[in-house]
RNA sequence: UUCCCGGUAGUGUAAUGGUAGCACCACAGACUCUGGAUCUGUUCGUGGGGGUUCAAGUCCUCCCCGGGAAGCCA
């Protein structure tokens, strides 16, 4: 590494570089990525985890994935499970490097029962209300508690008990004794250890006391080697506690702690508890739901680990809170499936065309490119014949300007097959409804294409009506339509800003045949629509496919300008 | 009201005393068998006042604005 700070480099590789300069770790990079199991890891996380584990790998460190279980009240099995997976989806692994904050209760207790030989901790049987007053407010210092003093032995003696299960939960709590009177709430004597008396997921009932988070976390860094500590910004505040726990045990390694900002995406809710209520209050279909921002819906709806990663890196790292433009995660989105998805043809909602002029005994199988971004996808053959089904957005009868599709003696391109000619139309007597369009086609355009100059600016996507595959299309939306659902001013909740129209289910789309053989997680193109990927609800009798995201669409747009 | 952290185009993010740059969005155009993709261009910015300096987004100072903090949550 250079002695110049490079451009471009955030504050933490920063950081880094210069511990490295200064052999403060011996050039050792070690990180964590450290989530309660009391939820669903949702894309906040997965910047997070892209920080931390690619700062690892990108300074031939490592990346431990630690699960900071000190609250048996509120963490599951089922959470650890879905975060592992979450993690490896992403595209990390954390080798052999699992831990758990249970892990370490042991010696997490005997640090604790130095600190309070050492004088620096007391039990104190304040309840929970009267430590509110003695804690003092944001403008006025804090009293100390009564129990303060309390002698080394009898302090050891009470632990001993609460250790033991003879004391009631919340009948007392270990207190480090720091200073009641600092500017800093968090070192107004904070808590370190609570009684619970519940069963813990993975130490069943050995213990009924339970360190707090800034005792914990702290000593978990400093026992797994961790050399830079990178969480968000609302720790900062705890940094003091957490340097003051480190310096009080005299372990010898010493993490840091450094705090960035967490990410925040408009249109989306991105707090644990809302989600948590989004989900039992049944206004989306489970964690997986592909409206949510969790990573289990994300993955459902069909954005690519690879385009998540891009997008964790571009967003960059700063400690300004900010908000991220959903468009741009989006952008990341398509970009790599452009790159990336076979382009094949469905149409959502079917109009049914007549070649009259094609022989109805024929099918010809036209070779169809697969992906014009990457050659080496190769192409297929798709069947064409003399009943099709177009887009019924793809024809007017009365088009407005600049109208590029199919409308009464126009002619538009079938892609990959023929020009084709609208000569007539036929309609429900009563309803006015086109039910069929009927068509002339160019056989010297086969293929798309013919050797006059003749310019043909619309092109349709279709399927043969003999051939195509029935599907089930759900369309999604963003879930909410305010761009801060957080807004609680007006006296509205995220509640009052979800989007009626947020999943609008099409059934009756027909796709080509060759999508019967997709397995769930495949993306595709839908050409002209957007990128599509089979959902798991997908049976070979009824294909059901996920939108994941539109295709740039400027005719909507022009559309939506003109009124 | 106290303490801490922040403030660069609409949104993000660079510039570490020396030309305010990049990306997204928006808009306009070119090109195109996807109204896709691609390419080109345009609008738009250092919160404010003082100060130091040949030179300030950057250093000093005062102010303004935003966020966080009074769990036996993490």
């Amino acid at each position: 590494m250079s002695d110049n700070v490079k451009s471009g480099v955030d504050f933490i590789r920063e950081r880094i570089n210069k511990d490295n300069e200064t052999g403060k770790y011996n050039k050792q990079v070690v990180t964590r990525f450290p989530p309660e199991p009391n939820g669903y890891l949702h894309i906040g996380h997965a910047k997070s985890i892209c920080i931390n584990f690619g700062i690892a790998r990108e300074y031939n460190g490592r990346c431990h994935l630690r699960f900071d279980d000190t609250n048996p009240e509120k963490e599951e099995i089922e959470y650890i499970e879905s975060i592992k997976k979450d993690v490896r989806w992403l595209g990390f692994d954390w080798g052999k490097h699992l831990y758990y904050a249970s892990d370490y209760f042991q010696q997490i207790h005997d640090f604790a029962v130095n600190l309070i030989k050492a004088g620096k901790a007391y039990v104190c049987h304040l309840t929970p209300e009267q430590m509110r007053e003695y804690r003092g407010t944001l403008t006025e210092p804090g009293k100390n508690s009564p129990y303060r003093n309390r002698s080394v032995e009898e302090n050891l003696s009470l632990f001993e008990q609460m250790k033991n299960g003879e004391l009631d939960e919340g009948a007392c709590v270990l207190r480090a004794k720091i200073d009641m009177a600092s500017p800093n709430i968090t070192m107004r004597d904070p808590a370190i250890y609570r009684i619970k008396k519940a069963e813990h997921h993975r130490t069943g009932s050995t213990w009924c006391i339970y360190p707090m988070y800034d005792f914990t976390h702290c000593i978990s860094d400093a026992l797994e080697g961790i050399t830079h500590s990178l969480c968000t910004l609302e720790f900062e505040i705890n940094r003091p506690l957490y340097d003051w726990v480190l310096e009080q045990i005299g372990y010898p390694h010493r993490p840091q702690q450094i705090e960035f900002a967490r990410l925040n995406l408009n249109y989306t809710v991105m707090s644990k508890r809302k989600l948590l209520r989004l989900v039992t209050e049944k206004y989306v279909h489970g964690w997986d739901d592909p409206r949510m921002p969790t990573l289990s819906g994300l993955r459902r709806r069909g954005y690519t680990p690879e385009s998540i990663r891009t997008f964790a890196e571009r967003i960059g790292i700063s400690k300004v809170n900010s908000t991220i433009d959903y468009a741009f995660l989006e952008y990341c989105l398509r970009e790599d499936l452009n790159m990336r998805a076979p382009r094949v043809m469905a149409v959502l909602k079917p109009l049914k065309v007549v070649i009259d002029n094609y022989p109805d005994d024929t099918v010809e199988w036209m070779p169809a490119i697969n992906n014009p971004e990457d050659e080496s996808a190769g192409e297929r053959e798709i069947p064409f014949s003399n009943v099709l089904y177009i887009e019924q957005e793809d024809f007017s009868l009365n088009p407005p300007p600049k109208y590029h599709r199919l409308s009464p003696g126009k002619e538009i391109r079938l892609k990959h097959a023929y020009y084709i000619t609208c000569t007539s139309v036929v309609q429900d007597e009563s309803t006015g409804k086109i039910t069929e369009v009927h068509c002339t086609y160019d056989p010297a355009s086969k293929g798309g294409w013919t050797d006059d100059k003749r310019t043909v600016r619309g092109t349709s996507h279709w399927v043969s009506a003999a051939h195509a595959k029935k599907a089930e299309i759900r369309l999604y939306d963003s879930l909410f339509t305010n761009e801060n659902p957080d807004d609680d001013s007006e006296g509205k909740t995220f509640i009052d800003y979800l989007n009626p129209n947020s999943l609008e289910a099409l059934s009756g789309c027909l796709v080509e045949p060759g999508l019967e053989k997709a397995k769930p997680g495949d993306f595709f193109q839908f050409l002209r629509q957007g990128y599509f990927c089979m959902d798991p609800d997908s049976t070979s009798e009824n294909l059901v496919f996920n939108r994941t995201v539109t295709l740039k669409d400027t005719w909507a747009k022009l559309q939506k300008k003109n009124g």
